[in-house]
DNA sequence: CGCGTATTGTTACAATTGTAACTATCATGA
DNA sequence: TCATGATAGTTACAATTGTAACAATACGCG
């Protein structure tokens, strides 16, 4: 049961696209909001959630690591888009609430990071290739953890 | 022409894997080789190059920019898996080149690597999702230039 | 030729990150 | 109750990285 050729390439290709796109998407989003596309992936999981998430919560949602999130979270307040709240019932923990300001970036931001989207990814592929790349990649995903 | 919904899930579903899974090749070259992920890309792209290759040939073929080409190189020199030379030719140029011992850890870690790809990656696609995939993101990919 | 410009690769410095401790709090069970 | 261990979040320190500037060489046009 060796890795076929086909494999390789559409692993490659895999980080190649993920390389170029979140690069230039990140650029994107900081240079017209001054948002790093890290903070934009934060008010996101937190808009879903529509309540306050503890850190390790935020953790398990995003990518990040909970010493990542601690810090993301820190310099987020700095900039006023999300709050710190600490949880009555437990006193070791800690909420990251998002703020109106932060509502109000994460819909402007969004526009331009969904069109991002949009033209960098979604627009190369037709219907069938979509729905089967995100069912694939996410049977791979659900496998990985 | 908004972003579909199927759109957003693929493009999600392509971060996590690739955080998830870099995180873990990374983590198991580094554990059974010393060999960072990085390290490996280099000397795939030497092997396949049959060649040195410039720094700036290294630059493109890789994910990496030149800063980050200098220093890997320096410290994979370091180790003894490459060799600079001077290019005759053009005063300004360093080429990188493999060297035995570069060969010899990169046929042992590719093992330990392509196994790692077929169990996290391709073991979970069927025959037709790897090619419609490889096809997909190739075309992704050629147009982020 | 000779001057200005472009390219190559490196490096200084500041900013960011990972790892491993650390503090504080909670939960469990003798 | 109180010892023991688990969990939450943070932080110190070292290592890594990005950005912009730098030196050295090549190129191109008058």
């Amino acid at each position: 049961m060796g890795l076929s050729d086909r494999a390789l390439v559409a692993w490659r290709a895999l980080l190649e696209v993920h390389q170029r796109l979140t690069a230039d998407m990140d650029a994107t989003l900081r240079a017209e909001h001054a948002l790093p596309l890290a903070w934009y992936d934060v008010l996101v999981r937190l808009t879903d959630a529509a309540r306050p998430l503890r850190m390790h919560e935020l953790a398990d949602r995003t990518l990040f690591s909970r010493t990542e999130c601690t810090r993301i979270v820190a310099r987020m307040e700095a900039a006023g888009l999300v709050v710190k709240e600490k949880d009555p019932e437990d006193g070791r923990g800690v909420y990251a609430a998002i703020t109106d300001e932060g509502r109000t970036v994460l819909r402007t931001a969004a526009r331009t990071h969904l069109a991002d989207i949009e033209r960098s990814f979604a627009a190369h592929l037709n219907d069938e290739e979509t729905t089967t790349i995100a069912a694939a990649l996410a049977r791979v995903a659900a496998a990985a953890h």
